[in-house]
Order: structure tokens, then C-alpha cells, then sequence
RNA sequence: GGAGCGGUAGUUCAGUUGGUUAGAACGCCGGCCUGUCACGCCGGAGGUCGCGGGUUCGACCCCCGUCCGCUCCGCCA
């Protein structure tokens, strides 16, 4: 149909007859002369059709719309003196038109192609067709193509099988809701879609694989965010024989060989941050790394005050700790209310604050510290005039959640995030459990069957709160920008400790047979120590063509209740489709 | 489940203390135009102001409810 694509034309075309196909990106009638820029998925050309050349052509060519589908057979001429198009790469010539074909037409639009204001994310997404037909839209897939051809040659050269693992998968208790799937043939069972290969990948390396990958989807019957929906795809890996520096050490090198191929950066050596020193310095254990306003911890310094509020809350258990803002020291006391109300959003009672001048402190609660306490904190904060001190005083988790938000909201309005920046972190030494207010029991941070540091056995042996409470695991997160791009473990390769770990979560001995006494069977028959990790594909992409949602890089994405606004699912079923499985609706109000 | 923001022409948005006929830009339709490239010029059509109820002489505007979208909390081994 075709002998060039329209983005590949260029001046050593001149003279050459070509064909091409594509759509109608704009055209300019001038009623004599008529210009089309026809697109296809390499770019742009200007294809002219004149009255002289061939004039039955011409009238039909006023009758081309946008997004018709053309066919035009011609031939490539250099364009006049002076009509050049630098900003096309195909701006140097132009295609005289012999031949006019419509291949198809095209409704008016719902909403207009092009790159500027976008229209809202329904509408883009049920008319998805023609949402990607924009460039910047279609670079982002043409982008995620790119990472996980990478990633897969990448780890191929490495040695790792792809091996393929069931959707249609047991339920497995913790962890995250499942999506079902009802058996036909066993009525009242159920599949779950797998949360992750994680079961099987363990299998894998019993069973000698020794280095498995798999990008693949998973599914979690969760609530939506910007960085979450509930099908994702992972690119899961496991290695035997490996120790946590082992499986860090080689996704580093496919990180840095990614970043390298696609974004040519070089990414540094990926600096370790133990969860307890992310918790003191940034709040979180995914923070920001590409700006400062670390948080300092203030209590020594707080209890040197009259100041009743900070004294009470470290009386109770709570903390008093700080970030140091800089050049906001003009900022109003209405506009320091502003941001009260902010913290007070996040949780905290209040926020308290002290500004740094030349002249000295300015704060409502200075008269509450002596001038040397005072001197002492900025000098914590290595704040200098013009920096503001923010103080939260609250219950530790309060503290690290409001001022960890306050951190990036600040710096994002303040400028402070370097644009086209990639700072990683791995966060290692995650407590191994969680206790759960809830359940009033133990939950496994990660997953069940995460390795504990071998000197915290003894602690997991004992079953105290407080012991289990300080059980350091085996796991490291992959944090990148402030977002949780991967994480992995060495997993317990013992049937021994993987029986005590379930014990300790409260899952008896029948239930663990029950819900995975294959994996409970297959480690005593010679597992190897083995470990590995899974990246959350969908947020690695977002953050390398630097989009905003992983929506923007999924093709069908669904919406915030978990719709697909293309195809409408999910939707109700055919009665006759529920009977055969057994199924009786009971739906409240309906 | 909860909080915040939003829903007005095909699209992106504006809309006066509640007051006659709800506007702009782009798009669309018609006409003119032989060097444009966001072509230009002239003319035109196009609105259930998300939906339901209430207050009022009168509601895009105020109140209540509801639906949808986005962001966040909860949730996400």
C-alpha cells in the first residue's frame, strides 16, 4: 500500500515517486493550492495538491477532513525557496500529488487531536483510539515497549528463564483482596487472580530453575490511586543461591543498563537507607531524595523550654521534631495559618514555627526558650536568615506522616525538585512484622514468607510483643523519587522457621496445610536458600517518560471505580452465566 | 467507608449580590482564497448549565439529596 512512511522522507527522496498512507493531521485550502499533512505513526509530510497537476484530484482533496485516512501515490520535490519547515524533520521537501485516494472518513471528533489542553481523562480514555493517536500519548507506550525490551535482553543475557505462571490461582490469606473467579465444574470454588507469582517463583528455584524473571500482570481488588490500579504488571524475578547484596547488586545493573539505553543517564551508585533512618530523616519509607528538608529531631533541645505543649507530648511518648524551610521567612501569619490548617490536614494537633532573621527569632512560642536553645536548634537545622523551623509534637507516627507530607508539598511549591532528576534509594532492615490493632495480631510487613535476619531468630522464637516487634526481615524496597518502584526479600528456605513464621501470624498448622502446604511440602525436599524481587513496571515507566499517573502508561487504563470507560466493564452478566455457576445475586437495594 | 476539588456548546473554560436573549477560544457547517504549515478572511449552526427535589415572584448561581470524574485518607502481604 505503501513504499516510505511519511516521517522518513528527507531530501535525498527528491525526484523519487513514493506512496503513502495515513491520516489527515491538518490541511490549509487555499481553495487553489491545498496542503494535508498526512501522519502516520513515524511523523509528518506535506503532500500539496494543485489544480494544475492534476485537477479532478483537487476537487475531491477540498473535501478531506480531519483524521481521513489518505492514500496518495507522488513524487518528492524539494519545497520553493523560503517555504522550508524547520521544525518538521520532513520539513525539507514535500510530496506532489498524482493521486488521491480516501481510504475512509471520519465522524466530527469528540474532541480535537492535537497537543494542546487535554480533554478530561473519561473522555480521553472511552474514545482511548483516538486519545493515542496523539505522539506525546503514543510515545509513552513506544516507551514502556523500549524498558521492558531492556529489561527482557538484559536479563536473558544474565541467564534468567521466563517461565510462565498460572492466573487462575488459589486464594491465599493476608495481604490484599482477591479478585475471584468461579469454577464452572467445581461449583461454591473459587480462583483467585494472582496478587503476585510469588508462591511459584519460591517453587521454581525447589525446583532448580535457579534464575526465573517474568513481566506479568498482577491483580489486587484494592482502591485506586494515581500510582495504583487494580491490574499491574510486575517484572518479577527470583535467584537461588543468592544473598540480599546478590539480588540488589544485579537490579541496580538492569536499572542502570535501562536508564542508560532509554534516557542515556547514568545512575549512580544506589545509596542504602536503613527504614529506621528513613522514618528519623524523612518520615517515610519512600521519601523524596532529590531535595532536602530533612527532619531533626528537637526533644533534647525542647526540653530546655517552658513550652507546656512540647513538654506534655514528650512526657507521653510523643516526639517533637523539625524541618528548616528556606526563604519563607516573609511569609504572613496568615499565610503560616495556611499551612497549620495544612498540617492539621495530615493528622498533626498543630504545627508550631520559628522564623530566622537577621535580627533574631520571630515566633509566637520564643518567649517559651532561652536565646541559646534557640541558637541551638537553627544551628541543628543549619538554618540561616530567611528559613523558617516547622515543629510538629505528636505521637511518632504522627510526627513522620505530617511532617514527611509537608516536606514535599513544600518543596514542590517552593521549586525545590530538580526537574529530569532520578534519585534512587534501597530501604533495607524492614521489621520483619507489624502488629495489628485490629486483629490484635501480628501481620507480615512484606510476606509471609520473608526471611528474618538470622540473629533475630531468637526473637521471633520467643513470641513477646516486644520481640517480635524488633524481628528485623530480609527485605529491601527500590524507592525512587518518593515512589516504591520495587521490592524483594530472601525468602525462608526452611520448612522449620516458614512453620514458626506462620504460627506467629496466627495461621495454625491446619490452615497452613491447607493454604499452602505445597510450599510448606516443597521446601523440605532441598530448597535452596534463594531471594528475589518484583518492580512495579507501571511506576518505573511513569517516572522515566515522566508522567503523572501510571494511567498514562497503561493503553486501557481503568478509571477510579475500577472502570474501563472504553469497553464499560465491568458489567452485570446473563442470568443463564450465574446459574451455571452457581451464583445467586444479593445485592442491597436492588 | 471518609475528606477535598470539579461537572455550563463537540472540546477547554468564563459567567455579574439570585434578575430580560448564558459568553469566549478552538472545533463543526457554508462561502472566498495558489505557498500554507496553529493558513487567512466572511457568514452560520450549536446549550436538559450532570440528575432529582427544595427555597424564591424569579435559580447556572442558595439549600438538600444523588450520580460521575480527579486528588488524598482508610485499604494496598
Amino acid at each position: 500500500m505503501r513504499s516510505h512512511r511519511c516521517g522518513e522522507l528527507r531530501a535525498e527522496h527528491i525526484g523519487q515517486d513514493v506512496e503513502l498512507a495515513g491520516w489527515a493531521w491538518r490541511q490549509r485550502d487555499h481553495g487553489g493550492l491545498v496542503f494535508v499533512d498526512l501522519r502516520d505513526s513515524s511523523g509528518l509530510a506535506q503532500v500539496v495538491i494543485s489544480p494544475e497537476v492534476a485537477g479532478d484530484i483537487h476537487n475531491h482533496a477540498h473535501a478531506i477532513r480531519n483524521e481521513y485516512v489518505l492514500r496518495v501515490k507522488g513524487r518528492v520535490r524539494r519545497r520553493p525557496e523560503g517555504t522550508a519547515n524547520p521544525n518538521l524533520p520532513t520539513g525539507e521537501v514535500e510530496i506532489e500529488v498524482h493521486r488521491l485516494e480516501i481510504l475512509n472518513e471520519c465522524k466530527t471528533l469528540p474532541f480535537l487531536i492535537d497537543e494542546g489542553p487535554e480533554p478530561s481523562e473519561n473522555l480521553r480514555f472511552r474514545h482511548r483510539y483516538l486519545d493515542l493517536r496523539r505522539p506525546s500519548v503514543q510515545n509513552h507506550l513506544v516507551a514502556r515497549n523500549r524498558i521492558v525490551s531492556h529489561i527482557r535482553s538484559f536479563l536473558d543475557h544474565e541467564g534468567f528463564i521466563d517461565v510462565e505462571t498460572p492466573v487462575l490461582n488459589r486464594s491465599t490469606p493476608e495481604g490484599a483482596r482477591d479478585y475471584l473467579v468461579p469454577s464452572r465444574v467445581n461449583p461454591g470454588s473459587f480462583y483467585a487472580l494472582p496478587q503476585s507469582p510469588q508462591l511459584f517463583k519460591q517453587i521454581l528455584m525447589v525446583a532448580g530453575f535457579d534464575r526465573y524473571y517474568q513481566i506479568v500482570k498482577c491483580f489486587r481488588d484494592e482502591d485506586l490511586r494515581a500510582d495504583r490500579q487494580p491490574e499491574f504488571t510486575q517484572v518479577d524475578l527470583e535467584m537461588s543461591f543468592v544473598s540480599e547484596e546478590d539480588v540488589m547488586g544485579l537490579t541496580e545493573a538492569m536499572i542502570r543498563h535501562v536508564f542508560r539505553q532509554l534516557l542515556e543517564k547514568e545512575i549512580g551508585e544506589i545509596p542504602r537507607l536503613p527504614f529506621r533512618d528513613a522514618l528519623e530523616r524523612f518520615g517515610s519509607d519512600k521519601p523524596d531524595l532529590r531535595f532536602g528538608l530533612e527532619l531533626r529531631d528537637m526533644a533534647d533541645l525542647v526540653r530546655n523550654s517552658s513550652f507546656k505543649v512540647f513538654l506534655d507530648t514528650l512526657g507521653r511518648g510523643g516526639r517533637v521534631k523539625a524541618i528548616c524551610v528556606p526563604g519563607i521567612s516573609g511569609y504572613s501569619r496568615k499565610d503560616m495559618d495556611v499551612l497549620t490548617e495544612e498540617a492539621q490536614g495530615y493528622g498533626a494537633k498543630g504545627l508550631a514555627w520559628i522564623r530566622v532573621k537577621d535580627t533574631g527569632f520571630e515566633s509566637p512560642i520564643a518567649k517559651f526558650f532561652p536565646e541559646e536553645t534557640l541558637k541551638a536548634m537553627a544551628a541543628r537545622m543549619e538554618a540561616t536568615a530567611g528559613d523558617t523551623m516547622l515543629f510538629v509534637a505528636d505521637q511518632p507516627a504522627v510526627v513522620a506522616e505530617t511532617l514527611s507530607r509537608l516536606r514535599g508539598s513544600l518543596a514542590r511549591r517552593l521549586g525545590l525538585i530538580p526537574e529530569g532528576e532520578y534519585r534512587f534509594a534501597w530501604v533495607t532492615e524492614f521489621p520483619l512484622l507489624e502488629w495489628d490493632e485490629e486483629l490484635g495480631r501480628h501481620q507480615a510487613m512484606h510476606h509471609p514468607f520473608t526471611a528474618p535476619v538470622d540473629e533475630d531468630l531468637e526473637r521471633l522464637e520467643s513470641g513477646r510483643r516486644e520481640d517480635l516487634d524488633a524481628v528485623r526481615a530480609r527485605a529491601y524496597d527500590l524507592v525512587l523519587n518518593g515512589f516504591e518502584v520495587g521490592g524483594g526479600s530472601i525468602r525462608v528456605h526452611r520448612a522449620d522457621v516458614q512453620e514458626r513464621m506462620l504460627g506467629v501470624l496466627r495461621i495454625g498448622p491446619e490452615e497452613a496445610r491447607d493454604k499452602f502446604g505445597f510450599l510448606l511440602e516443597a521446601l523440605q525436599y532441598g530448597a535452596p536458600p534463594h531471594g528475589g524481587l518484583a518492580l512495579g513496571l507501571d511506576r518505573l515507566v511513569m517516572l522515566m517518560v515522566g508522567a503523572s499517573s501510571i494511567r498514562d502508561v497503561i493503553a486501557f487504563p481503568k478509571t477510579q471505580k475500577a472502570v474501563c470507560p472504553l469497553t464499560d466493564a465491568p458489567s452485570r452478566v446473563d442470568p443463564k452465566q450465574l446459574r451455571e455457576l452457581h451464583i445467586r445475586l444479593d445485592i442491597p437495594g436492588d
